[in-house]
RNA sequence: GGGGAUGUGGUGGAGUUGGUUACCACGCCGGCCUGUCACGCCGGAGGUCGCGAGUUCGAGUCUCGUCAUCCUCGCCA
């Protein structure tokens, strides 16, 4: 650094160190050439700050001025002056001064950035995760890992006063039936033998409780390979915690603590309220186990109002066990024919076969389906819907899954079209009481609907004999604004009950043993009641954030195709590394 | 695996019913300028229109295929 040592950060000098010398490094941001005199705003993590260059200090050091370009990288010596009346920058933190410049230093040269370093995106998204490195010089990517990085903090803080120890768990591990494909890593020495990266550190953290560590947390990476979403990466990072003897409540509290703590200490109101709602009431009214509980607009079920209508989608559909339901677009009786169809199209991706409409309008009810309806069962509609003049009902009549699919999903469209949705606030429930089980119809047999590990509730346990469909778990979820931020569930701690529950998810003994052998030896030694959650650290920066993809708060993430776009992973290996691992790859591979 | 959107100089976009030399902004290069801060002014360079077929006298534009990026259904214990 040609001798230099920095003293300052560029966005840090104030009128306090007006007649001082500084020395600087960092960035040109810009450079504003007026021929006599050159400007140029020098960029670090902290800021920016105005150096003059002028050819009355040296004429050497301004020839050099002249040779600066966007993005080179540059120390200097300068002398801090308040700025000339009438020249201070209202939008700068270091606007009240500028620095001149006495002696100068290029760092290192700049080609011209193919994406422009500013706060608004300039570019797509393909340019900005292939030149990341440059993306991430923007001020708005640098707060959102800033952002990430006190929320990692604030965790690591409360939970460090609350007894939690960091405890590191393998990265190589075993692969585990259910849940999501694993991402698998071949063995050399074991040559034929897989390992597979953690999809969650579920059965160590269990362990761990067997242990003795009482309190464990870890934020840590986990990998799923499964497509991706907005809000899905292959690789993610869970706030991972475990505590023993500590019942449901106790732990949801504790939690709750924590959020509080991450929400203040990244400069949020304290969130006072966190309301349960059970599974089944959170599918009824909202059609969905994360509702979004910043607006209304509920599912209403009309079922038994039409069940015996002469409208035979409606009473046919309750008459084979499915339901009628619908919710009403409050003023949206003006929607055309063409807004309708589009609704039509929308639900149809969830499965609805159509969209009854029904517009209530000062002078009567509108709608293609009042033909099939008798007087009093319209009226009976539209007042259990709640209907006033100007009021747009929609109704799906399918199975009970695909109307809250269609419907909730539905509800969410039509919430942002119309603007219900006050962007500013943050509105948390806790979504308790899910099933244990879930009838999967490829397989024929029942799957965790959280995982194997979850205890159902006290009060359900005679059902599991014959009738484990409607046993009730003590598992979870907290969801913030419509998105599930975190999960977790009372653990078995009993290994008859969890060899019971393997039984049940029809798992044979030999493969019980195998997979989880060591899991049910471990509960044989004194396993304390346990339980615990998992945050998803991405989702949660990202609300906090206002943004919109996990994406923009990952420094380095992946494509939707699973790709990355700056290193170009994944890759063909040599035959050589194959080989060392035993393996042969069965797909054509195209010739550079 | 399915549905949808997009792809045009370095970047972001416009490009009509298929018809002269593909347009605009920013950026880049050169010149001028001592108070700018998205500096200004003058001049200049820069394009296989993602790729491959097809239709046509003629394709950025139409058709088919394919690739990439994004949204999404399935999938994600």
């Amino acid at each position: 650094m040609k001798g230099l040592s920095r003293t300052h950060y560029c966005g840090d000098v104030r009128s306090e160190q007006v007649g001082e010398e500084v020395t600087l490094m960092g960035w040109v941001q810009r450079r504003r050439d007026h021929g006599g005199v050159i400007f140029v705003d020098l960029r670090d993590r902290f800021g920016l700050v105005q150096v003059v260059f002028s050819p009355e200090v040296s004429e050497p050091m301004f020839e050099v001025a002249n040779d600066l370009r966007k993005e080179y990288v540059i120390a200097l010596k300068a002398e801090v002056r308040a700025r000339p009346d009438g020249m201070v920058n209202e939008d700068l933190k270091t606007g009240e001064i500028e620095v001149y410049a006495t002696e100068l230093h290029i760092l290192d040269e700049a080609n011209t950035p193919p994406i422009f370093i500013e706060d608004e995106i300039n570019s797509g998204e393909e340019m900005r995760l292939k030149y990341r490195y440059l993306d991430l010089r923007r001020k708005p990517m640098q707060d959102n890992l800033i952002l990430r990085h006190k929320v990692k903090k604030a965790v690591r803080d409360y939970l460090d006063s609350n007894d939690f120890l960091e405890i590191e768990t393998p990265i190589l591990t075993k692969s585990t039936p259910e849940g999501a494909r694993d991402y698998l890593v071949p063995s050399r020495v074991n040559g034929g033998k897989f390992f597979a990266l953690p999809q969650s550190p579920q059965l160590f953290k269990q362990l761990l409780m067997v242990s003795g560590m009482e309190r464990y947390y870890q934020i840590t990476r986990c990998f799923r390979d499964e497509d991706l979403r907005a809000d899905r990466q292959p690789e993610f990072t869970q706030i991972d915690l475990e505590v023993s003897f500590m019942n449901m409540d106790e732990i949801l509290s504790l939690v709750e603590g924590m959020i509080q703590e991450i929400f203040v200490s990244v400069g949020y109101d304290k969130p006072e309220d966190f309301p349960h709602i059970t599974y089944k009431e959170a599918m009824d009214r909202f059609g969905s186990d994360r509702p979004d509980m910043r607006f209304e607009m509920e599912l209403i079920d009309i079922s038994e109002v039409v069940k015996d209508s002469q409208f035979k989608v409606f009473s046919g559909t309750v008459a084979k066990g499915g339901q009628v339901k619908g919710i009403n677009a409050k003023g949206c009786a003006d929607f055309s024919r063409k807004n309708i169809d589009d609704l039509t199209d929308y639900v149809g991706i969830y499965g609805a076969k159509g969209l009854a409409w029904i517009k209530v309008e000062e002078d009567g009810i509108k709608s293609q389906i009042a033909k099939f309806l008798s007087e009093e069962e319209l009226d009976n509609i539209v007042s259990t819907m709640g209907g006033e003049a100007g009021d747009l009902l929609l109704f799906v009549a399918d199975s009970p899954k695909v109307v809250a699919a269609s419907l909730g999903n539905l509800r969410l469209k039509l919430a942002k079209g119309l603007e219900l949705i006050d962007e500013g606030k943050f509105e948390f429930v806790w979504v308790t009481d899910f099933p244990l089980f879930e009838w999967d119809e490829d397989e024929k047999r029942y799957v965790s609907l959280h995982h194997p590990f979850t205890m159902p509730k006290d009060e359900d346990m005679d059902l599991l004999e014959g009738d484990a469909d409607k046993v009730l778990s003590q598992a979870y979820d907290l969801v913030l604004n419509g998105i599930e931020i975190g999960g977790g569930s009372i653990r078995i701690n009993d290994s008859e009950l969890q060899e019971k529950i393997f039984n049940l998810l029809n798992m044979k003994e030999d493969e019980i043993e195998e997979k989880f052998g060591f899991l049910l030896e471990a509960f044989k030694y004194g396993a304390p009641p346990h339980g615990g959650i998992a945050f998803g650290l991405d989702r949660l920066v990202m609300l906090l954030g206002g943004l919109e993809s996990i994406r923009d708060v990952i420094a380095f993430p992946k494509t939707q195709r699973a790709t990355c776009l700056l290193t170009e992973a994944p890759s063909f290996v040599d035959q050589k590394q194959l080989e060392e691992l035993s393996l042969e790859v069965d797909i054509e591979i195209e010739e550079e």
